[in-house]
RNA sequence: GUGGCUAUAGCUCAGUCGGUAGAGCGCCUGGUUGUGGUCCAGGAGGUCGCCGGUUCAAGCCCGGUUAGCCACCCCA
């Protein structure tokens, strides 16, 4: 068979880059676990219909059939697609298990997932998200909106260790955008925000022009919109300015005054949890039309143009049987963008690829046995340890685990011994008692560098 | 979905005016008694993405196609 060509936005991993996903997997699962949050794994797919309800998103969903389906059968059964983000399907498990969930229910999900875009940098069609949601039977209070994104921020948080740079969570809050722009005059709140949106790309003078042009605006309301954008900050000094600035254009609305209060309390309570971490910034906008209130979007700190590792927001119909609703609160991590920028970077690494500690040397086929029963006493303390392929010169099996990182080679004998190869030193040895240094035990991920 | 750029050794790339293919790194072997990395010597490895056209002659020019990269869109 031909080499084949990689499959551009299918990311895959060398095995040391593994390590440092599994990693990130791992750290952030027991924060999840830290706070309750209950894991759960659905299905890759669901039914189309499902997942059409978001409408844009309908282009970016693949569809499954089968390879030999016969004609017609697509419509008599149910159309699958691919899960293109892992909210739909929560919302659908929500509903199919409302009875025997307690609420509020807190899970945690950490899948892939799959969107037909064009791939980039950082933007893959085949993806893992990690994704928590607090989710409520009628009503949800609105102190989640604060705790969401603050575990999110411990959880990130944690990796700062293997070289993880700091985050900036970045809020908003539906309200106050939406009653601003109402009590403005400008009714086309989504359009508005999708402009509003570019201001980082294409500057506000453009965004001006658009909103003129498209969304009907006049300068005047454009410019206050432009001022609205404007503002941020990590203290509740932000609150103050935008009503001011509302009230300056007679543009104070109810909804304006209930959003800024929440966004007050978010910015408070994260001022004193995860002070510097979080920051109101009026011109997050979000595109889903879903959100309802708090919406929030995170970047690496000097790799903001990767854009959003980690976004979310509140939703007051997360899911709905007609009788029921189940507003929510939630936020993803797009593990494969921030893995694929740590590892792009040079910014974190393995100390190797293999989970091997030590490896075996064999002195010849003959006694291929005794290396054998070395590394089973090695294992069977826990120790991660190999055998030599075959019983080449110990040259070429020592540079066997020098190009796999394998720190150790152990060489059995009339009395064996074992050389740290990255040292040279090479000490007796007992594979009944002896122990690597806890560090070498098993692979690491440390900062790039260390 | 729209637009731009690119495609040569395992990797990163060079290849002049159109004249049958190059470097660095990596890999293999050797430098005697079974201990790698450095150094030295040697070696293997290419359908120049694919299809067609122009030409005496195409890696190079032209058309198509596929794939990749980037920007837009959208988003993790």
């Amino acid at each position: 068979m031909a080499r084949p060509t990689p499959l551009s936005g299918f990311p895959e991993w060398l095995p040391d880059g593994r390590v440092v996903e599994q990693h990130v997997l791992e750290a952030l699962r027991r924060t999840f676990e830290l706070h309750g949050f209950a894991g759960i794994e659905t299905r890759a797919v669901e039914p189309l219909d499902q997942l059409l309800r978001k409408g844009e998103t309908s282009k970016e969903v693949y569809v499954l059939r089968r390879l030999q389906a016969e004609e017609g059968e697509d419509a008599s059964e149910k159309q699958l697609g691919l899960h293109f983000d892992l909210t739909v399907p929560f919302a659908r498990y929500v509903l199919e298990n409302a009875g025997r969930l307690a609420f509020p229910f807190k899970r945690y999900q950490i899948q892939k997932v799959w969107r037909g875009e064009r791939p980039q940098e950082g933007r893959f069609r085949e993806f893992v998200q990690a994704d928590i949601d607090v989710v409520g039977a009628g009503e949800l209070p609105y102190h989640y909106e604060v705790e969401l994104p603050l575990v999110m921020a411990e959880a990130l948080g944690s990796l700062r260790a293997i070289g993880v740079p700091e985050v900036r969570i970045l809020v908003n809050n539906r309200k106050v955008a939406e009653g601003f722009y109402r009590g403005l005059g400008l009714d086309d709140v989504e359009g508005v925000l999708r402009q509003v949106d570019k201001l980082d790309k294409i500057g506000p003078d453009a965004v001006a022009e658009l909103l003129v042009a498209e969304q009907g605006a006049t300068p005047e309301q454009a410019k206050a919109c432009l001022e609205l954008a404007a503002i941020s900050g990590t203290d509740a000094s932000v609150v103050e300015q935008v009503r001011a600035l509302a009230a300056s254009y007679d543009a104070v609305t109810d909804l304006l005054e209930t959003g800024l209060g929440e966004l007050r309390a978010l910015v408070e309570a994260a001022a004193r949890r995860a002070p510097g971490v979080v920051v109101a910034d009026l011109k997050i906008a979000r595109g889903l039309d879903y959100y309802t209130g708090s919406v929030y979007e995170t970047v690496l700190v000097g790799h903001e143009q990767l854009g959003s590792i980690c976004s979310g927001g509140r939703y007051d119909t997360l899911a709905s049987d007609g009788k029921n609703t189940y507003p929510g609160v939630g936020l993803s991590i797009g593990v494969s963008r921030l893995v694929s920028r740590l590892l792009s970077a040079g910014l974190v690494t393995a100390t190797r690829g293999v989970p091997t500690a030590v490896l075996v040397a064999v002195t010849d086929e003959e006694t291929r046995e005794a290396s054998d029963a070395v590394a089973a006493a090695l294992r069977a303390r826990g120790v991660p340890a190999d055998v030599a392929p075959t019983a080449a010169k110990f040259g070429k099996q020592i540079k066997y685990a020098d190009r796999r990182g394998i720190p150790f080679v152990w060489f059995p004998g009339e009395q064996d011994q074992v050389k740290d190869i990255r040292s040279g030193d090479q000490v007796d040895a007992d594979a009944t008692t002896w122990e690597p240094p806890a560090a070498d035990l098993w692979p690491r991920v440390v900062p790039a560098g260390e």
